[in-house]
DNA sequence: CAATCCGTTCAATTTTTCTTGAACATTCCA
DNA sequence: TGGAATGTTCAAGAAAAATTGAACGGATTG
């Protein structure tokens, strides 16, 4: 089969690079969610390329189909597997790992919390430690304010803890 | 008063740059927590700062606090103010404008979700109408599975929808 | 084994984002 | 009205983040 075949057929799907014309329009969803989310471009075409394919893909698949590099590849999936974003799929007579996306929002959202939330909200904690100390130590006319204004971090950062377990709740 | 006196001054507060530390710390979390939510440092900084400064403060005290440039100052504020993070307060005899921070959490977190997440919701729905064409004129084989996939999508964005309100509920 | 395949890592580069600073508009005041 | 004070805008430069690609380690195969 010539490669000219090819580009006509690609060119009949609405293909560019080699995608679909749904597939692009579904891979910029999600590359627009994780930029919301603070995370690389290649994550979501990754994700997204996943999501809207049927079959489980390797990471050369990822490469060829999304144009990017081997490495870019590699991480974005370390991302997506740390998330629980993404399954990996035993694929007979292949050696290859296969990837298949994950589309259980509650899933999805309690990944977000317990990589990206939780980890800056434990931090946050222990530096409310310090600043008590601190406001304590401060000068005669400031401690009141500062006590209170250190104060008003703890109530927030007790209302964060409180709620992100709700809202994974909200979502079965 | 000499400089020198002011630098001892500096010193024995445990300043730089003019900051106390205990101001250096909890400007470090806001700056901290803005870069969570994809926000440059400076509006980090400038929450920060007033967040632990009784009076209002004027756009000049924040570019000498915070040795940042004028421009900064004034686009960080304009992010502020349309999040409602910031609140302008008239000071008598002085004709530059003043600001003072919200300390309102829930003020503070419908602001993000207006300004930031919601354009975002609403953008994604209309995506979705043209996914929903795109599905149906898919190849035989997979207008079911795109269909599936695009359904899966919609079921999400209504789940945003419904959530992001009560999630402002909870933080009364 | 040696050769190949698969995936990871990381320094160098590219791309994106943020910051700066000078030019400008507007308001105030003498 | 002229000039000083205040704040905004935006092009250029600096900084930060993402991507690449080559080198590497380990597993598999003939």
């Amino acid at each position: 089969m010539s490669s000219a075949v090819i580009r006509d057929q690609d060119r009949a799907m609405g293909r560019r690079n080699g995608l679909t014309s749904i597939e692009m329009d579904v891979i910029g969803v999600f590359v627009n969610a994780v930029k919301l989310l603070g995370m690389p471009r290649s994550v979501g075409e990754i994700y997204g390329l996943l999501f809207i394919t049927p079959e489980p893909l390797p990471l050369d698949a990822l490469v060829v189909r999304l144009g990017i590099s081997k490495g870019s590849a590699s991480q974005g999936l370390k991302v997506l597997r740390g998330l629980g974003a993404v399954k990996q799929v035993y694929v007979g007579g292949d050696r290859r790992d296969h990837y298949a996306a994950e589309t259980e929002l509650k899933k999805l959202v309690a990944g977000f919390i317990r990589e990206e939330v939780s980890p800056r909200l434990e931090d946050g904690g222990e530096r409310l430690e310090q600043l008590r100390v601190a406001a304590d130590g401060a000068e005669e006319g400031l401690v009141d304010f500062y006590r209170a204004r250190v104060g008003k971090l703890s109530q927030w950062h007790a209302r964060g803890q409180a709620v992100l377990p709700l809202l994974t709740g909200l979502l079965d």
